[in-house]
RNA sequence: GGGGACAUAGCUCAGCCGGUCAGAGCAGCUGACUUUUAAUCAGCGGGUCGGGGGUUCGACUCCCCCUGUCCCCA
């Protein structure tokens, strides 16, 4: 975070100009929205510029490199081992080399000090010692090397009287010199608005949230290499289009200037894979950054990355068993097992059990064990406007509003927020679908299933509606509620219509939220704690 | 949109019933020490307590507004 020493942080010509202007200081824009600066921004931006003496002894100690002769930014050192590699070999072996960053430094006396470096496969002891290595690097490390720099050694192995493998320097460069202090080095960086705005702070001093994200790129890996090994294609559709479809939801809105044009970001790729299937593609998908520009919480980024897939002849039925398959393979190879501890918002803790055959149940009876409410009994939207006002379970205005959203409404509230073990939820009424097939025995419900675990819809799909005017009509109930206020109702789409009269294969489509799927593997319970870097208001 | 909470040194945190309360550890600086690993020991610097306003003899502490963040609700 900024600096809260703003006097020492300004050099002393400065210090006197701060109190006009109410205290604010001009700050240029690129630091935030405004033209001055109050609060943690100012400190900020003056730890960025001015002077501070931590920063100053550092840049004091690049100094006395460079009139040592030695770069502090030198182009390159040669590795032949990471820390990990290092630690098996035998005491004795030479010409060891590894670099990294400097976590820890022990300052025994002038002829013996150890370090802590950290390289990508962790952290191994270093050692600086009078008759190993020479004289005048002993001394320039001593006077030149702080924690958070940059470091090559090379050197030879041994093992310390209290057992640590060591590599003890023979030779050593520093490789690039930081200039400001690393967090704390026993607790790191805790706090979670710098761990978001500042993430390789976090990266850096905290063992947790490495293996955290390395746990995401190993869970993408195995479901990419689950669907290559089934014979699925991977593609990439637009982000920009002038129509957002293939879900309900409010898109961003920008402007093609070149054309002249508004556009949106995708909402999903949905309907862009679909058109591959057209196009003679049978198993097609695609890791898709998709926005919605709605509202945020813990379970909603507006920036987020879906997998969708698409697989020509299958039913929504086989795309279960397949599905259960998939995630189950993915969850035993990222966490060793198919049970998964966490913590639920009242602390208590939670395990996720992945094992045996997850339920398969109807959203309407789930409805009604829970409420006693039969929506499918009576498809009046003012009955069940009436029931929804009654049970208090919406404030704003309900006359907008349709059954088929109503239904969602009910679902939410009364029984997803029990639904912690995986469970598959199928039999959604076709209102809530327009895109999903419509099924064969009950015209009302479609063939869709939601897998649902820990209260997080974590998987979307359904056998794809192929009728090109069944699909046409559903856009056009779309519009009349579009046009009677539902701003998340999707708009009709010709082009996409044109293409389905080609002809589309009999098909089932899904969709994973990649970043609930990582946050509920690794335990967190927001979101932004699986994204690398997420959305934060500019300080 | 409504409610609750948080913001103190570069980092992690104490303190506040308003009156030596500007504190600790780490980090930094100086010194000692050739087997430490949160090294240790001695000493020294560093903060107008997020910003603004108010109440008061006196505000880090109480009140209001603003900024950022979190949580809950809609």
């Amino acid at each position: 975070m900024g600096a809260r020493n703003r006097d020492a942080a300004m050099c002393a010509g400065c210090r006197r100009s701060r109190g006009r202007n109410g205290g604010a200081v001009p700050v240029p824009p690129r630091f935030g929205r405004t033209e001055t600066a109050t609060g943690p921004r100012l400190r900020r931006y003056l730890f960025g510029i001015m002077a501070e003496d931590q920063i100053e002894a550092r840049r004091a100690k690049r100094d006395l490199l460079r009139a040592s002769g030695v770069n502090p930014y030198p182009d390159r050192w040669h590795r032949t081992h990471t820390s990990e590699e290092a630690r098996a070999l035998p005491d004795e072996t030479r010409e060891v080399s590894l670099c990294g960053r400097v976590m820890a430094r022990r300052e025994i006396s002038r002829k013996l000090t150890f370090l802590t470096l950290q390289d990508r496969a962790g952290r191994i002891q270093v050692s600086f010692r009078a008759g190993s290595l020479p004289d005048a690097d002993l001394d320039l490390m001593r006077k030149a090397l702080d924690t958070g720099d940059f470091l090559g050694v090379r050197g030879a192995m041994w093992t310390t009287r209290t057992g640590e493998r060591t590599l003890d320097a023979l030779e050593v460069r520093i490789l690039s010199k930081g200039l400001r202090p690393l967090p704390e080095k026993w607790s790191g960086v805790t706090d979670r608005e710098t761990c978001w705005r500042q993430r390789y702070l976090d990266l850096l001093t905290n063992d947790e949230t490495r293996a955290r994200f390395r746990m995401r790129t190993a869970l993408i890996r195995a479901i990419r290499e689950h669907l290559d090994a089934h014979g699925f294609e991977e593609v990439d559709t637009p982000v920009l289009q002038t129509k957002a479809s293939g879900a309900l939801a409010r898109p961003f809105l920008s402007h093609h200037n070149a054309l002249d044009m508004p556009v949106t970001l995708r909402i999903a790729p949905e309907t862009w894979l679909k058109r591959l299937l057209v196009g003679g593609y049978e198993r097609v998908y695609e890791f898709a950054r998709c926005f919605r520009n709605e509202g945020m919480d813990p379970s909603h980024l507006q920036d987020f990355t879906m997998l969708e897939y698409y697989a020509a002849w299958w039913s929504y039925e086989e795309n279960m068993d397949f599905t259960e398959a998939l995630v189950k393979r993915a969850v035993e190879k990222v966490t060793g097992g198919l049970a998964v501890t966490r913590r639920d918002a009242a602390g208590n803790e939670v395990v996720l059990d992945f094992s045996g055959a997850w339920p398969r149940r109807r959203i309407t009876d789930l409805i009604r064990e829970r409420t006693g409410l039969d929506v499918l009994r009576d498809r009046d939207p003012e009955s069940l406007r009436a029931w929804v006002r009654a049970n208090g379970l919406w404030e704003d205005d309900l006359a907008k509003v349709s059954w088929g959203s109503l239904v969602d409404h009910v679902y939410k509230k009364t029984v997803r927020p029990h639904l912690v073990q995986p469970v598959f939820i199928v039999g959604h009424p076709i209102e809530l679908s327009p895109l999903a097939r419509r099924n064969d025995a009950d015209p009302t419900i479609t063939d869709r299933f939601q897998l649902v675990v820990n209260t997080w819809e974590v998987v979307n799909a359904y056998s794809e509606l192929v009728d090109p005017e069944d699909q046409r009509r559903r856009f056009e109930e779309q519009a009349a509620a579009r046009a009677g206020g539902d701003d998340e109702a999707m708009p009709t789409e010709e082009d996409y219509l044109l293409c389905m009269e080609y002809g589309m294969p009999p098909t089932s489509g899904w969709g994973m939220g990649i970043d609930r799927m990582v946050t509920l593997l690794s335990g967190q319970d927001n979101l932004r704690d699986s994204v690398l870097f997420p959305l934060m208001r500019p300080e």
